[in-house]
DNA sequence: GATGAATGAGGTTTCATTCAT
DNA sequence: AATGAATGAAACCTCATTCAT
């Protein structure tokens, strides 16, 4: 009697069930039977898997983390080369499909909820810092490579993720001015502006 | 007779404490209750100047806004140098007191309320454009008084927009990695990046 | 310092306005701003005049009885036939208006207020008793100067009363199978019913 | 499983709870917690079956009638002769017993409501549509029997149903002066007044 | 006499959570 | 494992009434 793997898959479809509404709704008006009604379960059968609403929040928020990353997974082994590592890497946050946009407002709703709250506070602190640190790596692959610019990889780190969070959030508020080709230039400038000129052009 | 002042400031008495209870609690764990409370009125009262707790909320974020900008005016006529008035304008932001990360608390729950309510994606927008807009308006001068790089301004604004907003997010949410220190760095980073080597260093 | 004149005046502007209200949207829904509007003064100043707003209620339906007799005095003295004079007295009823419909209205919600206030109860008993006594003398009359067929004169008048109600009430709830015109038509033949013969035709 | 009568009966259980309510005290003083209270169960509960109060008021007039008519059905079957029906169901309608007295006190309520409600309207037209052509189908009847005068037979529908309504009315509101024997007394008048001479009078 | 800002009790409604089945 | 009927605390909002001016 496999039934392990049955609670897994029912806890995951809940999950993403939660993780859309919170995307289309807000944390805060997410009920619990919206979510149930979008899993096609009952509120008791949500509760069987979570005890409370806080639960099931903090659980989802964590699981939109953790599947838009295994998302991305492929891509950092696919390019040799750090520095295009980093703008596919970047590219592939931009809030272009409907997926990485869901994503970005569960995220966004993340930060503002951990603003009172301690538990996703810790929470946020656990991801985000998973994320500062993969982009870290490939800035310190790159500066070994001698494809990006010497200097504090961290604040070089904090320079590029800062910049894609404020960019993507006048993205979702839906700023005419913050169309998605404007976000791809000033990504694009911002990695110019730390990348080494590339040897073989500068020789050509 | 002649009582229109006091409407006005109990209007003012009554936002200011709607947005203390935001930044504390957050937009949705307002409760009209504890607004009430903080400004020492009775909830009837604050149905008496805001018709529903909607429109409660609404004119509070404005509110925050322009009492925000209020409170930075001076800066914009202080510096005669638009380099100076830049790196005023944004060191002033920067969540260093409590006012000040107040404003940026509820700043952030502007933003992803407006996620879910297209009418606070149009007081965002109206809001947002203005701040962007004195952004703007600063780097033109620079550019015009030749203490900032050529380029398009608006598309430098955005990035330095983009950072500050980037920045404060990570710092509000309390991320040990993201100080008031390095946020201070990054951003001058940044300032300089965009600004025109300076005629001492020309000259030598 | 002809002082009082004013006060009546004011008290009646509020009555009618009150009487107006309840017409529009019924007792219970009627509130004492909207009276205030209509009569264009302060909720203050109603309450000036009417300690209560279940005062100000009780005077506006006795005040709504009364004023609709006062329309129709010179009804009771204008026909010297008794026969003729019922006739008249009923179609004057007969909600045509506006300000009859609007008189029907009020008294409509007296009946059903009363069944749960002993004190409308009482208010209604006095008035109610007044218009069947105004019908009993009519139909004493008659029968005097044998135009009305002989039998209990109150008995009659009950008979003649409850149809004028009940026809009223179908009217005035909108139904389409009582039009004015079949009111008119049920009424008249009922006061054939109970009249006599008239002599003359009779005779040729 | 086969779990739908307990909803039925659940429903019956709060709307005849709020029909006692309404006739107690009326539509309006008429309040949730009341009924919850009278039906043994929680306010949450009674929400759980009727969306909105409005909603369940609607219901519990419509209730009100539905059950009065089938507690008079088999009176509709008993007689053969149309006048002895007509008496008969005309009896079962006068306010005598309890029931019969809140069956009517709802029904002025759901009348002087309609005034101002577009949906009560509708559904008073529905409903006393439906009790008016009873009438008249027991009218044709007797005329087809010979047992009823000729004549339109919805004016005479009409006639009858106007003097129930305008006597239960006077009666209802606790008249003094319309007392049941009254009532009982007119009622049977107007009979008479409708009906054909008997066989041995006719012979005669 | 008149005003209208201020009150606060009380009502409807929502919704996370429980528990018998 | 799953259900969904039932709960009841808590929230927003209304509005008659008061009272300083």
């Amino acid at each position: 009697m496999a039934r392990p793997s049955v609670e897994t898959q029912r806890r995951e479809q809940i999950l993403r069930a939660a993780c859309e509404v919170i995307s289309d709704k807000g944390i805060n008006a997410m009920r619990v039977t919206d979510v149930a009604k979008l899993a096609k379960i009952s509120t008791g059968s949500v509760h069987y898997y979570f005890e409370t609403k806080r639960d099931l929040t903090q659980a989802a928020l964590e699981w939109n983390f953790t599947a838009s990353l295994a998302r991305r997974e492929s891509i950092l082994t696919r390019y040799t080369n750090a520095r295009d590592r980093l703008q596919a890497f970047i590219d592939s946050y931009l809030p272009r499909d409907d997926d990485t946009t869901a994503a970005w407002h569960v995220w966004a709703e993340t930060w503002v909820a951990a603003l009172h709250d301690p538990d996703l506070r810790e929470l946020n602190e656990r991801i985000y810092g998973q994320w500062r640190s993969m982009i870290t790596e490939i800035i310190r692959d790159g500066q070994a490579g001698g494809v990006i610019i010497d200097g504090d990889p961290i604040l070089i780190a904090n320079t590029v993720v800062s910049m894609i969070d404020g960019l993507s959030i006048q993205s979702l508020v839906g700023s005419r001015h913050m169309t998605w080709a404007r976000m791809h230039e000033v990504c694009t400038h911002l990695i110019d502006t730390i990348s080494v000129p590339s040897g073989r052009e500068a020789i050509s």
